[in-house]
RNA sequence: GGGAGAUUAGCGCAGUUGGUAGAGUACCUGCCUUACAAGCAGAGGGUCAUAGGUUCGAGUCCUAUAUCUCCCACCA
């Protein structure tokens, strides 16, 4: 019997621990019957968990259980992503330590201890939010089996010239003293000052430059103007005084990259004060002068800044320029400025030897797209998206990251020719600092650097295929088992994750990562708010939600709309959920209230209105799994629901006098409805139990598991009844509805009861055969105590009302 | 500057190959119907962002424009 009122709290953590302790979600490695894996990304464990989060999730989970349902084999695990500088950034934030002043061994004993604790709260919440996931199969990608894979296919790909070191400016955060990826920039808005300085000609005179950045022209290396201004063009090849540093003389150059109405027209080239510069210093093979060191200090050839902060020296070199009278104009601005999404600190250009992955030339491009036109992308428009990042992809990716807490570079330099040694493939993991190559380097010395960076967590999370199948163990499983079925992600990961892990996948397996890729919307907060830290710690905390609506209706919810678009989040949109749970339960109440004598046997006769609504239930099941075919479970959600308040509203309603009084209307129509009732809501159970996965286990489990034995409606396979289906009574049934609906209307027109009996009602159609074989229902339902046929145009009449 | 998406009922949205504008919710009117009043029945409500074009016919296709969101590039 099922409880009066459904109580989530208990029934979620009831089934949720049920689903765990009997292993239903696991994978199973010996079936025969076929895998659909999914490379589910690790979530990087950098704080709370919040709506947004679990919205991806649920909608993967939702096709996850649908493939289940459909008899695959599912191999979903989940894993953590918790290397690298978000996780040290945590770590740091949490502690109140700094990475920097601590032994590498103390900091990352104590990070893997916080990542624990972490992986556990992610685990729990992923576990209340009903996702069907494997947790045995879990992965830490600090854990060995990670960092073996991540350093064999580093050894791999420097092996092959694809990894290479070099000593190139790139993007540097002061803050983290890291460098960082061109992807992990983002742009902010800051106020700023234009400062219009008079250079100093040698040969006598002067030009004006403007500059955000003062402080940095102890590194001023060259002077720009572009060939085509009329002004400057002739000052070409003369030489200039660096102001404040006079003793420092520089050429003038011309280049077309100089805006003429740009500022002055006439630029520094500084280095490095942005990416200009980093190319000018390259094309024109300036002299490097490294002003900022990696901490954001000003260096020794700063001279008396030497050693200050970068903001103090730009306002001493300020108030020292304008003492000078070199300053003839200060103009406010606010310009964007890139910072690194960590930390929000901008950023500067350093020179560092570093490790990079050959992606960007011409030909390596054209083979990144034509992997993406093999993927299959849900939503297909996405895919437009990875096209043009791969169309501007313009740098190499940098791996190096001069942090702690990450996967160790397993390679040595040798101390005499600089050659680098890499760990044997047998010995990984391997860390450099505790550990010294096995033989001596080609040039036979034996005295070895160890590397002292870490790789970039995206180095070792674009190779989550590899460790879900098992590269670093056993390539020829791997190899079976590559592509995997599916990844799902955010689309502000299209350009990062997914295709670092397709060039992953191409170089070590020459294949996709994954066939399917599917691209989830984000959740918004209000109308083009992407929800930050501050929201997700209000009103959409995860484990408040989960408390406050549950489970079954946080998923409702998630399964809304088309898939892939963004989502505006209210908790209006929680109400619906909710009704829908509420009705299901009664809904469910009731039926089984007519159970209690089932008999899973056929009955010799099924009565036309019994048959209609089971072959209408087939008709909205075929729409469904189209539907979740599709990648849209919000869809297939809709569809599934409409036909369930159909079947309440109208059938229900139709034969419920028949399970009453069966001594009235005989056991034979009791029976017949009983079967219907019996097959129609355990199929529609199993369906809507992709999106409610819990209470639907909760009904499923009180009655239809004695007849269907399979342990739990999750494993149950997705199947149309098994009707007679020769005749299709769908448009006679829909007829008959539609008599009851226009009863229905006469009675609210005229302000009657539902229940108000009618002498007779008067029914016209061309054929009224079907609609007379279900006049006892016609009767019950519109309380006429009589019916009447004509033949004609479809109409009803309705009589007089009986007081 | 380049690219992607959006614009439909008060609100948040659906509308798949062009063929009479759809559900939900809110509002309104009724109904305590032997599951559910967090329910049921019924009604009203839209110049489909704007302007052109193609077509017998356009929410849908084409071209502009506007507004919003996101991504990329530039930011001396």
């Amino acid at each position: 019997m099922l409880d009066n009122k459904y109580n989530f709290k208990e029934k979620e953590a009831k089934w949720s621990a049920f689903w765990q302790d009997n292993g239903i979600y696991k994978y199973n490695k010996i079936a025969s019957r076929p895998t659909y894996s999914i490379d589910t990304p690790p979530p990087t464990v950098s704080g709370e968990l919040h709506i947004g989060h679990i919205s991806g999730f649920t909608q993967a989970d939702m096709m996850a259980r649908f493939y289940r349902m459909q008899g695959k084999n599912l191999y979903f695990p989940l894993g953590f992503d918790n290397n690298g500088l978000p996780t040290e950034l945590l770590v740091e934030k949490q502690k109140k330590i700094a990475a920097h002043t601590l032994p590498r061994e103390e900091f990352t004993r104590i990070a893997l201890d916080l990542v624990a604790s972490y992986n556990q709260s992610y685990r729990d919440m992923i576990e209340r939010a009903g996702i069907s996931c494997d947790m045995s199969l879990g992965y830490n990608t600090i854990d060995n089996r990670s960092q073996k894979t991540s350093q064999k296919s580093f050894i791999r790909l420097a092996k092959d010239g694809i990894a290479y070191r070099e000593d190139k400016p790139s993007p540097w955060c002061c803050k983290c003293r890291t460098s960082v990826a061109s992807a992990e920039l983002e742009d902010t808005e800051l106020n700023s000052v234009f400062n219009y300085l008079n250079f100093k000609l040698v040969d006598g005179g002067t030009i004006p430059i403007a500059t955000t950045r003062p402080e940095f022209l102890p590194a001023c290396v060259g002077i720009f103007v572009n060939p085509e201004d009329k002004r400057y063009n002739n000052l070409v090849g003369k030489l200039v005084k660096v102001p404040l540093f006079e003793e420092r003389v520089v050429k003038i150059y011309a280049d077309s990259k100089v805006g003429i109405d740009k500022g002055t027209g006439i630029v520094m080239c500084c280095t490095f004060g942005d990416q200009t510069d980093v190319e000018w210093w390259k094309e024109y093979k300036l002299e490097l002068k490294q002003a900022i060191d990696d901490g954001g200090r000003m260096t020794d050839i700063c001279g008396k800044y030497a050693g200050m902060k970068s903001i103090d020296a730009r306002n001493a070199v300020i108030e020292d320029l304008k003492s000078a009278g070199y300053i003839y104009k200060q103009d406010p601005i606010v310009h964007s400025v890139k910072v690194h999404e960590r930390c929000n600190t901008p950023i500067e250009f350093l020179s560092k030897k570093q490790w990079f992955i050959r992606t960007s030339t011409p030909e390596l491009k054209q083979i990144w797209l034509k992997q993406g036109e093999k993927l299959n992308w849900h939503p297909a428009s996405m895919k437009a998206r990875y096209d043009a990042w791969v169309n501007n992809l313009n740098q190499d990716w940098s791996i190096s990251r001069q942090r702690y807490f990450g996967v160790p570079f397993p390679v040595w330099y040798c101390k005499n020719c600089g050659e680098p040694s890499f760990a044997d493939e047998n010995d990984l993991p391997v860390n450099p600092l505790t550990s010294i190559p096995k033989r001596a380097c080609k040039c036979g010395c034996n005295q070895f650097e160890p590397e002292a960076d870490v790789m970039d967590t995206w180095a070792t999370s674009s190779v989550t295929p590899q460790i879900n199948c098992n590269w670093a163990e056993d390539e020829a499983e791997c190899s079976k088992r590559m592509p995997m079925d599916m990844r799902f992600a955010g689309r502000d990961i299209i350009n990062t994750w997914c295709l670092r892990t397709i060039i992953k996948a191409y170089y070590h397996q020459g294949t996709l990562p994954w066939k399917d890729l599917f691209i989830n919307g984000w959740v918004m907060a209000d109308k083009g708010i992407k929800i930050s830290k501050h929201l997700a710690n209000s009103k959409m905390k995860l484990t408040d939600l989960l408390d406050n609506y549950g489970a079954d209706v946080i998923r409702y919810w998630c399964a809304n709309g088309a898939y892939g678009r963004d989502v505006m989040f209210s908790d209006e949109g929680l109400k619906d959920g909710y009704k829908l749970l509420n009705k299901l339960w009664n809904a469910s109440k009731f039926v089984l209230s007519f159970l209690y004598d089932y008999k899973p046997n056929k009955p010799a006769k099924i009565l036309p209105i019994d048959c209609y609504i089971m072959q209408k239930f087939n008709e909205t099941y075929k729409k469904v799994i189209g539907q979740y075919s599709q990648v849209e479970m919000g869809y297939a959600k809709t569809e599934m629901e409409k036909f369930f308040y159909f079947f309440c509203d109208n059938y229900i309603e139709l034969v419920k006098n028949r399970l009453y009084k069966p001594e009235i209307f005989g056991e034979e129509a009791k029976q017949s409805a009983q079967w219907a009732c019996y097959n129609v809501l355990l199929n529609m159970l199993k369906i809507l139990g992709i999106t409610m996965p819990f209470v639907c286990e909760e009904i499923y489990q009180d009655y239809f598991r004695q007849f269907e034995k399979t342990e739990s409606i999750h494993l149950t396979v997705l199947s149309p009844i098994d009707v007679d289906d020769k005749q299709n009574l769908i448009a006679d049934g829909d007829k008959v509805v539609e008599i009851v609906s226009r009863v229905r209307a006469y009675k609210s027109e005229n302000k009657l009861s539902l229940k108000t009996e009618l002498d007779k009602i008067v029914i016209c159609d061309k054929n009224v055969d079907f609609i007379k074989q279900c006049e006892m229902d016609v009767k019950a339902v519109t309380g006429a105590h009589d019916v009447e046929y004509k033949t004609g145009e479809f109409d009803v009449e309705v009589g007089k009302v009986i007081e």
